[in-house]
DNA sequence: GCGACAG
DNA sequence: ATCTTGTCGC
């Protein structure tokens, strides 16, 4: 199987168009948060994705899914969504509750084409969704201070891309940015609501201990027996 | 031409 | 992403 990423390319400068970057969601307040995570199983024949949803401002899990489905393409760098974005779909299916908000591991505009993972999602899926990226793809920024708290713009020439945010004192800094239909400013105040002391914010954290069975997950599934998250 | 390069 | 235990530091 050989890729034609010039036709990938063009497809996401087509897709990338549509992504809307303003605050785009119900005047309602928010009430449901979700988490997205996407791994690999079987020498990455099989892609696995995860969500987790929780309630806001609360933050406390009330439901769960995983989709496991058969690995559409390799990974290159820049072209992630196509690899991702089809379990992602499939998971989001799955889910019985519907949030308003996604927040997706991975980069959102913040991309050399303005398209990653979490704005092809949210585009996909015509949800809200935030990236919360761990590394950084593209775009340049001002040295960051060593204290938590500490904030950066990401750029890209002239244009802000997102943001690089020390979420938590020792930690490297998250990578922020617009995935769809959420103004960077608001994509940066939802992550920081979401914090409850660790590095990743909660939505994303749950996702990815759900995903790779973690001991805080098993933890929890011990003290909710009869829950019905899944 | 050279280096960088989410998960 | 994934393969994987202990270990150093606050």
């Amino acid at each position: 199987m050989t890729i034609d990423t010039a036709a990938l390319r063009a497809e996401q400068l087509a897709k990338a168009s549509g992504v809307i970057c303003r605050d785009d969601f119900g005047a309602e307040p928010l009430q449901l948060i979700a988490g997205a995570d996407v791994g690999f199983e079987q020498d990455g024949e099989v892609t696995r994705a995860a969500f987790a949803v929780l309630r806001y401002p609360s933050l406390e899990l009330v439901e769960y899914r995983i989709a496991r489905i058969e690995t559409q393409m390799p990974y290159i760098p820049g072209f992630l969504s196509f690899r991702e974005a089809p379990a992602l779909l499939a998971a989001w299916a799955m889910l019985g509750h519907h949030p308003q908000l996604v927040v997706v591991d991975g980069h959102g505009r913040s991309h050399p084409r303005r398209l990653g993972v979490a704005s092809h999602f949210g585009l996909l899926a015509d949800v809200p969704t935030i990236g919360v990226a761990k590394r950084r793809l593209c775009g340049k920024f001002e040295p960051l201070a060593p204290e938590a708290g500490a904030l950066q713009a990401l750029r890209d020439k002239e244009e802000q891309i997102g943001w690089v945010w020390r979420s938590k004192v020792r930690c490297n800094p998250l990578f922020i940015s617009t995935g769809h239909r959420v103004s960077l400013p608001t994509a940066l105040s939802f992550v920081q609501s979401c914090m409850r002391g660790y590095r990743l914010p909660e939505p994303t954290r749950w996702a990815d201990a759900i995903a790779s069975r973690r001991p805080a997950f098993q933890r929890w599934l011990k003290e909710h027996p009869q829950s019905d998250a899944q």
